[in-house]
DNA sequence: AGCCTTTTCTTGACTCGTTCCAGAAAGCGG
DNA sequence: CCGCTTTCTGGAACGAGTCAAGAAAAGGCT
């Protein structure tokens, strides 16, 4: 885990002011993989004592575009935020419970990037999101659930 | 284009009553690929007068759980509908305008179900997002973003 | 065909995540 | 240390979606 003079040295590295703020933000994301904005601000709150949640939207923005950190949506959830930025990996999203895990590259090579018919489309990027069951949850659910019907 | 008589064996198929505003949304869905709730309550209006948008809300789910109906969530984008289902296809988001064109499965088998790592989860399912640029966005943007830093 | 039960639709208020705005505060180059 | 610029504060506002209660309608049954 980086220290505080990493988190410095990142936000000059972006062109980004160093702050109190941003520090405590980059940190948080850091130290919570896949929270969400209220975590964060949460988290922010804890170390910093009161800071405006509109300052957090704006500094996880400005992150985001800097490339510090990813940002997440998985369906019917809220936006989370990830510090894992360069390699690009995919996510796992529990149906129960909606807890995340990171999933590396399956494959070397990138079939995904090359589909069948693009449109006339210039892709720059394939993300996958893979949906079923956690560890818990698969266990506490009942194994009534034996659809297969997805190809990919 | 199936037919009104055909959207309603559909919806007795799937032990849903046959309403009126059900046939309209169903039928919206099909003419109108990858619309949002908005565009398809509008439809819905055109065809039908005033329609309540928590009945459409409400259908929407209903066909969603059914498997008539497949429901999108783009990141940045609101939720979209689309009456492709049972194919898995995926899709391709322009980045600039949200444009949204269906990618049948590049490869015929399944990589992108078996990760390297599944942590445990018990997976059913891998969407795909592609994000770039779509055809007119791409002539009229400039050149100038050459990025090429995804992996799949 | 006509009733009755259950499901579905209407109406309207409301929640929640996020954004907009104007002014105060703070970083940082000179 | 000063001043310009960016950033943060505080509060209001927005929009997609949800909740809740009652009216309407679908479909089974006689």
């Amino acid at each position: 885990m980086p220290t505080t003079a990493e988190f410095e040295h990142m936000l000059r590295g972006a062109s980004l002011r160093v702050t109190r703020p941003r520090v405590a933000v980059l940190s948080a994301v850091h130290h919570h993989p896949h929270a969400d904005t209220s975590a964060i601000i949460s988290a922010v709150r804890e170390d910093l004592g009161e800071v405006s949640h509109q300052a957090v939207y704006d500094i996880l923005r400005a992150l985001t575009v800097a490339g510090l950190v990813r940002c997440i949506e998985p369906p019917g959830s809220v936006a989370r935020y990830e510090a894992r930025v360069g390699d690009n990996h995919h996510h796992i999203v529990c149906r129960a419970c909606g807890a995340i895990a990171d999933v590396d590259c399956a494959v070397g090579s990138a079939p995904c990037l090359t589909p069948s018919d693009d449109h006339g489309f210039v892709i720059d990027e394939a993300e996958v999101v893979y949906r079923g069951l956690c560890p818990s949850c698969s266990t506490t659910t009942a194994t009534t659930d034996t659809r297969k019907d997805s190809r990919v």
